[in-house]
DNA sequence: AAATAATCCTGCGGGC
DNA sequence: TGCCCGCAGGATTATT
């Protein structure tokens, strides 16, 4: 399940292999995920040079100058490098060719997304409403207060609106709010500046932190062809509903917010 | 304006 | 053993 921290790593685990780069071919097997892949989208990439690779929330942007490839992993997506010449596997839907390798895009469930933006320095809509980055400085804890005095939602769907904030999926969302010791229940216009500035920290906290874990087995993530592609932090509560919660060893409860589950510690987090 | 529900899709685990 | 059901997840769209 692709968050800020598993799209970083990506970017990092492939740019030194593949920019600077000239694509040699693209295949794609796979006529839309989320949206409809542009029909001309295999022709016009041969022979363009890869400047660079970008990122904006879990979008990745492949940057070839005059125009440029984004990417959204979806929910079950990842990006490896393969040798050429490696058999394609059951839902490697796109391949990515260089001359001494292939960056392949496999995503069972297809929520992922495939586009092109001709032009150069554009911008590509599905970027438009995206929030602020949460590792970037303009994210405090004063930005978070400020954004947040008129949402009375609980303030763990809220974190994961990308309108307001991008890359904070559903595990990171429930672990930042452990960290900052705030129930996901409690209304975010209800969090005083103090706690504001304690949730901004856990955030960038937590987020680094898995960006750090999954930094040091870069190589292997998008080196590897096979496993689950994932390396998240161990969760305190994500996932342990009924368990002790390592802090207090109150079990850890669950329930349901926004369609979506939640888990917290009712003792640590108010 | 903000909040919620439905939607896209496949794989997997639980229950029978 | 195998089928059915529910769930998992991100973000867009539609609906209150």
């Amino acid at each position: 399940m692709p968050e800020l921290p598993e799209v970083e790593v990506s970017r990092r685990g492939l740019e030194p292999f593949i920019a600077g780069r000239t694509v040699t071919a693209a295949v794609l097997r796979t006529p839309r995920l989320r949206n409809d892949i542009p029909e001309g989208l295999t022709a016009l990439l041969p022979g363009l040079h890869l400047q660079a690779i970008h990122r904006r929330g879990k979008y990745l942007l492949f940057d070839f100058g005059c125009g440029q490839l984004l990417l959204h992993l979806g929910m079950s997506g990842s990006l490896r490098l393969v040798p050429p010449g490696t058999p394609p596997q059951k839902h490697d839907h796109f391949d990515l060719c260089f001359p001494d390798t292939v960056m392949r895009f496999r995503d069972p469930r297809r929520f992922g997304v495939l586009d092109w933006l001709e032009g150069l320095g554009q911008q590509h809509p599905l970027l438009n409403a995206l929030g602020i980055e949460p590792l970037t400085d303009d994210f405090s804890g004063d930005w978070l207060y400020q954004a947040t005095r008129a949402r009375r939602a609980p303030i763990k769907p809220v974190l994961m609106d990308a309108h307001l904030i991008v890359g904070i999926g559903n595990i990171y969302a429930s672990e930042s709010l452990f960290l900052a010791g705030i129930s996901p229940l409690r209304a975010a216009c209800r969090i005083g500046r103090e706690r504001c500035e304690r949730l901004a920290g856990a955030v960038k906290e937590t987020l680094a932190a898995s960006i750090a874990a999954g930094g040091s087995s870069v190589r292997d993530y998008v080196h590897s062809d096979g496993g689950a592609g994932c390396f998240q932090l161990q969760c305190a509560v994500y996932d342990r509903a009924g368990t002790s919660c390592t802090h207090c060893g109150t079990p850890i409860r669950s329930t349901r917010q926004a369609g979506r589950s939640t888990y917290w510690c009712p003792c640590c987090q108010t």
